[in-house]
DNA sequence: TGGTTGACTAAGT
DNA sequence: CACTTAGCCAACC
């Protein structure tokens, strides 16, 4: 393991592997645990390719606790039965109780 | 090497 | 209050 060949990617999964079950988190604040708010989007764009790693995306979602990336998944409602299958809430893409069940790494790390 | 992309966010209309 | 615009930054082609 070196760190230093770890890109921006293998570090947000690093991150995401550590979200407690019934837990979820945001892009943004993953990438400011990471350094920067502004690299939500990279983020975002590493859950891409997290298909093939051990990272559980589906306990990030956007800010507003939106199913934005659930097209990704393999099936149309895959990401929100993970979810309720560890206890979340999701009505119509969205987490309910979204701010208690936030997870935010810079605070819970 | 340079330009395009995107599972975002904040601010403006 | 809902939609639009702009900024951001790393990976990919």
């Amino acid at each position: 393991m070196k760190p230093e060949t770890l890109g921006f990617f293998e570090k947000v999964y690093e991150v995401a592997r550590q979200i407690p079950s019934g837990r979820v988190t945001s892009y943004g604040a993953i990438a400011k645990y990471l350094g920067s708010t502004k690299s939500a989007r990279i983020v975002g764009y590493a859950m891409n390719s997290s298909g093939e790693k051990d990272v559980p995306a589906h306990r990030v979602v956007n800010r507003k606790g939106l199913l934005t990336g659930k097209h990704h998944f393999e099936g149309t409602n895959l990401m929100q039965q993970l979810l309720e299958n560890e206890g979340v809430e999701v009505v119509d893409n969205q987490i309910q109780n979204f701010e208690a069940l936030f997870w935010d790494p810079s605070k819970e790390i």
